[in-house]
DNA sequence: CCTCGATAGGTTGCGCACAACTGAATTGAC
DNA sequence: GTCAATTCAGTTGTGCGCAACCTATCGAGG
């Protein structure tokens, strides 16, 4: 008497199989220029936003400092970025991109334009699965904070 | 002169926070039922087709023996599942719901429908956005195998 | 000043994911 | 029948992702 509960039928299993197959496309490719999937998202939003706090990546990745210190440690440590502490305010720390971090930034566009053409669906499809799946980000991470 | 590597328009990056806002979204009401949400597609799946082999699960979930042993072994420690050594191929484990295994699927049921419900999408909206991550799925799954 | 609360970033612990490997059981070639 | 290749589940090691917690710093009110 139950009601569906049949596994394809679950949107949300759908996009769990959905990114994982995303991450594994990417994981060879990533390799090969040293980064994972995560520190390649990270490096995105530094290339839009070089200098950019912990916290201001946290946020537009919707990472918090758990995940990012320790990914951020290895990127330093592979030296793409730089840490500083903020002089102003002690508590903060800026991410700055090295010469080798703007660098790889057109090795990365290629492994981007490669993937994408080796994906068979139509413009309009990726079109749409992208802005569904935006849509669907809004509604779900809208957390109810009944007090 | 870069293409274009903007954070919003990519694909990948919509799957990948989409998914983890699902995950999100079922964490606490699965945390009461003593889930992970990893837990609960597996239990999916068991539910489905009780009794598979380890093997089985991981083609139906694309998880590998590498993640599913330790989970089976924390769903039997949690008493949902029990594991079998099969008879006849003894290379084979077969898992299988124990009573209380098959007892939460109700209260599942419900956080599914509560959750589903709590979605600010459209029936149509919903159904499109899944069936295109499938069809990602199986574009993006496709490993070409170039010798 | 000084305290109090809020904020920023870091650490710890746990559970995935996945690669690489191990050992046992089975299958296939001969 | 024997042995090499394959299959199956498990283990190990690394890197997320997130909760829970910690310390240091900042800002406002007294």
């Amino acid at each position: 008497m139950e009601p569906e509960l049949r596994l394809d039928d679950e949107l949300c299993f759908a996009l769990y199989s959905a990114s994982r197959a995303a991450t594994n496309a990417y994981r060879d490719a990533l390799a090969d220029l040293g980064l994972t999937y995560t520190q390649f998202v990270t490096m995105l939003a530094l290339w839009e936003d070089d200098g950019a706090t912990v916290s201001a990546l946290g946020t537009r990745l919707h990472l918090d400092s758990g995940t990012l210190s320790p990914l951020l440690r290895r990127l330093a440590d592979t030296g793409l970025v730089e840490r500083r502490r903020d002089t102003v305010d002690e508590r903060r720390v800026t991410v700055h991109l090295t010469p080798r971090g703007h660098e790889i930034r057109s090795d990365v566009a290629q492994v981007q334009h490669r993937l994408h053409a080796s994906i068979d669906m139509t413009p309009d499809e990726v079109s749409t699965l992208r802005s569904l799946a935006h849509r669907f980000c809004d509604a779900a991470g809208t957390r109810d904070a009944n007090p």
